[in-house]
DNA sequence: GCCACAAATGAGACCGAGTATCAAGTCCGA
DNA sequence: TCGGACTTGATACTCGGTCTCATTTGTGGC
């Protein structure tokens, strides 16, 4: 069978790694799969509990430095939950871009900039201050979640719990 | 003999915390005076600086629970920086709003939703979530440390950069 | 003014996320 | 094959924040 999207994601990161000449250990591996095995948000945390199941007994500092890593080449992007914590989600390094996460199952969109960018143009034309970047985070409830919730409704769609 | 504004503010927030039914201590008008004093974001860690400084030795703990209290009656309102950590600015608990931060000085100023609403508003439409909060946070360079920086040129320029 | 009770407080233990250090292991080019 | 650079795991540490608990303070009823 034709190569799942995951792994073709997980290939992804790993050529973006290469590509800015870092060695694609088998660690960095690893942490590119699982992170593409997530649809939505992880904590760091979740991903090493993760990677220890997985198989390795993979170091806290080790998954800490790959995220990093990732982050410094916008694989992957960090992200404030309403909580306070923080958390990463896997996206498209090359368009700025904002996330819309699903604070039921975690679920994780890209929104493109768009709009939002005269928008803020224009506040910093008002204000007199120099923008030099923004960030926009929206929370809610995917359909997914908004059909399980709404009871019988819910299809096939197998949304975990 | 009209009061200052920042005793304002202050009394401002105390009546805040009375009105919610919550007692308005030495310690808490403390937090209120020193929360008012600042022009912009401060971290917990800053507050607590101050408040012993001023003249109590006031506990940590006292600082977190007067912060989160007056978090939860949205007079203070807690701020990811860039940096991924932490801070508090003053607000407004009435209006919602979003918050434009000057990276070098640290001033801050509500910006209102306005457009922003109709935006999000249409993000939801398209994307088929059912948006329940945003968060939008702003970080630029504000109009006299922008004066400041291009030293004596200052006047001329403004807004048009 | 006194009393009883609830709210608030300070000290300090604790916790979790993230960083720093360091010695050991691995990779890769010469 | 060798040597240096990169990567790794263990572990100690820092830092923001929370929890606990005994004590203190404020408040309302008498």
């Amino acid at each position: 069978m034709r190569p799942s999207i995951k792994s073709d994601q997980t290939e992804r990161i790993v050529q973006a790694l290469k590509r800015a000449g870092y060695q694609a250990t088998p660690n960095r591996r690893l942490v590119a799969e699982l992170v593409a095995a997530t649809g939505g948000h992880f904590t760091a945390a979740d991903l090493l509990e993760r990677g220890r199941r997985e198989r390795v007994n993979i170091g806290r500092a080790t998954v800490f430095r790959a995220l990093e890593l990732l982050a410094s080449l916008r694989v992957v992007e960090r992200l404030d939950l309403p909580s306070g914590s923080h958390a990463y989600v896997v996206c498209d390094p090359d368009a700025h871009h904002h996330h819309l996460v699903c604070s039921n199952c975690g679920k994780s969109e890209d929104v493109a900039d768009g709009e939002l960018a005269r928008l803020v143009d224009d506040i910093g034309r008002r204000s007199g201050y120099s923008i030099e970047s923004h960030r926009l985070e929206l929370f809610g409830t995917c359909p997914s979640c908004a059909a399980a919730a709404t009871g019988t409704v819910a299809t096939a769609r197998g949304v975990q719990a």
